[in-house]
DNA sequence: CTGTTAGCGCTTTCAC
DNA sequence: GTGAAAGCGCTAACAG
């Protein structure tokens, strides 16, 4: 027995006999356009659920015969984890290519709002999408609203705008993630109580404010023999970073668990291996941070760190531009291949 | 400064006049097809370099004009993980079609080597692909290896045959998933030293093995005192799982932690609870299994069960398809978007 | 409001 | 060995 899903292939043509209309009309009808009658409407759509015709997206790319571009707006520095996600774009060349998109990068800061919001309303109406790792600022949001009136098509990337109109957004909920760095530390300390210290990048950032929220959730009402120290703000510096936790590793004797919710993970694993010395087997602190890269990798295999939580930047990468294709097209998103699942890693699991 | 990853479009016609030959003559060396004179190869090959030319996909698929039958071979029975690989097909419906492309479910009885070799070799050359939840077994290599002679182009799904000819493998590395069970339980025993029980359906079943063995390998590596008991095989069936594990939990009072390697989680669950009853908080026994289903997902939730070890279902699916569709075209396969990770799944990371 | 028609960039006969 | 030419199924002008 074999069970069929998908019928067989009918065409425009079909169609416009069934309908006996022509074939400009049954186009017009697909596409929502003006200047058909209702009723003649009504008898192709008709047709077209009888059938449950689909037109074949091949022929419709190729007579449509645009070439499409869209930029991505991104951090200029050497924050890992965005490197990660421009080199899996460059990997896409090819795919690309074969299919007439263009991707370009727009390098800018986006920790200062009115700069990425310059960037934003620089981009001409070039552009029929824009991918944006966007700072939660009103001018940012202005600066989106005005691309999507522009007829632009906008995801935000990583970090989000919900206030905005974009039409998308790729990358995790932060405040699950935050809950789940969370419920991993209070597991792997494995019932000792102590302290627990967490370094930021800086608490303005949404997601990074949106983790520590979910964080202090879980430690609030799942593991109340666990202290939260006041947050470390390391600006995601890797020197800074190291400076600040060494010195609360020096004040309190008793920490037994350190959340990193963003990078300066270097300066981070710096404090920790200061004081690990002292340290053995099952006393170990639990160290967990965010994503996988190639330092928290070694980390990860060495033991310093216990789990990164992550989120995949190649399927970061690909869904924003699969999304922004679709979002041009007039085509439906797929939602549950574009979400974004909040990865943990461990040693064992690494990718 | 904005940098463009993709060039601008050439055509087949640009090449044919820069080679100075004819469409017809670029297409021939494009697709390595016979009968063009070996330096017109080389000039055609050169003008295709020196462009970086990619030919445009929809017209391609388009002009090919061919509707191409893929065969799903997968368990009959009331498996849940297999439903939902059955359920995100059906959801690629309007995907599929709109490629032309037909999806079609031949359930089977997937362990017995003999029927499901069977099934295999029932398959006519009627389809271009065929996907294949495989035992493996020596009678269904051969089918497999049958089916690539006749040109059909075949992949693996969730378990595999590595010693056949198939194309392509969708599914995890199970050696490693079980190691990632290893480490969780070890880890969340939280110090406690005592047993570890194991139920799988059976040892025979190519992935429970190895996931069975990777489990092993950190237990005695990483967890000295936590001594692993022999394994329960419960054929995946509630009662027998259920019954088997009872009787083993009372045999053994100190046990601390229980791998449930395949199905049959509903009888495991149940012989569980029977004897949560005596226990509390931290000693509350360490449940790790696979795969998020309604039935795991409500026991996350519940606390019962700790973490589910998971590949993504609707990921393997749509991976299947997108990798016989590749194989197909002959277009190179995304290694990095095709891979099935190892999900940890808890309660606050639930998808 | 509706229909006719010329492509889009490849693939595939069929001739030479 | 190589080339010319007829489509593949849809879109977008342009007529009517």
């Amino acid at each position: 027995m074999t069970e069929t899903l998908t019928p067989t292939a009918l065409t425009l043509k079909d169609i416009a006999r069934e309908a006996g209309v022509s074939l400009a009309t049954v186009d017009r009808v697909l596409h929502n356009r003006p200047g058909v009658r209702p009723d003649t409407v009504r008898r192709v759509k008709a047709a077209i659920e009888r059938n449950s015709f689909q037109p074949h997206v091949a022929a419709a790319e190729l007579a449509r015969g645009r070439a499409r571009r869209f930029a991505f707006v991104m951090p200029s520095g050497p924050n890992p984890f965005m490197q990660q996600i421009e080199a899996y774009l460059g990997e896409m060349a090819a795919w690309l290519s074969a299919r007439r998109l263009s991707v370009e990068m727009v390098p800018t800061d986006v920790f200062d709002p009115s700069v990425l919001a310059a960037s934003l309303e620089a981009l001409s109406d070039a552009y029929d999408g824009v991918a944006v790792v966007a700072l939660d600022h009103p001018g940012v949001r202005a600066a989106i609203n005005d691309l999507v009136d522009a007829g632009a098509k906008v995801v935000t990337l990583v970090s989000d705008v919900p206030s905005s109109r974009r039409h998308h957004y790729v990358g995790i909920d932060n405040i699950a993630a935050g809950r789940t760095a969370g419920a991993l530390i209070g597991r792997l300390v494995g019932g000792r109580s102590g302290k627990v210290a967490i370094v930021a990048g800086s608490q303005g950032l949404r997601d990074h404010a949106e983790r520590i929220f979910g964080f202090n959730q879980v430690m609030a009402s799942e593991f109340p023999d666990l202290n939260v120290l006041p947050v470390l703000e390391g600006r995601d510096e890797d020197d800074r970073s190291e400076q600040l936790l060494a010195q609360l590793l020096g004040r309190h004797a008793d920490i037994v668990g350190l959340y990193n919710v963003g990078a300066g993970t270097q300066g981070v694993a710096k404090a920790l291996n200061d004081r690990a010395l002292n340290e053995t087997g099952r006393d170990k602190l639990v160290f967990v941070g965010h994503d996988v890269t190639a330092l928290t990798r070694r980390l990860l295999l060495q033991g310093v760190m216990d789990a990164a939580i992550s989120q995949n930047p190649g399927h970061e990468a690909r869904a924003a531009v699969r999304v922004l294709l679709a979002l041009a097209r007039g085509e439906p998103i797929l939602r549950e291949q574009e979400k974004i699942r909040i990865d943990i890693v461990m040693r064992d699991n690494l990718p």
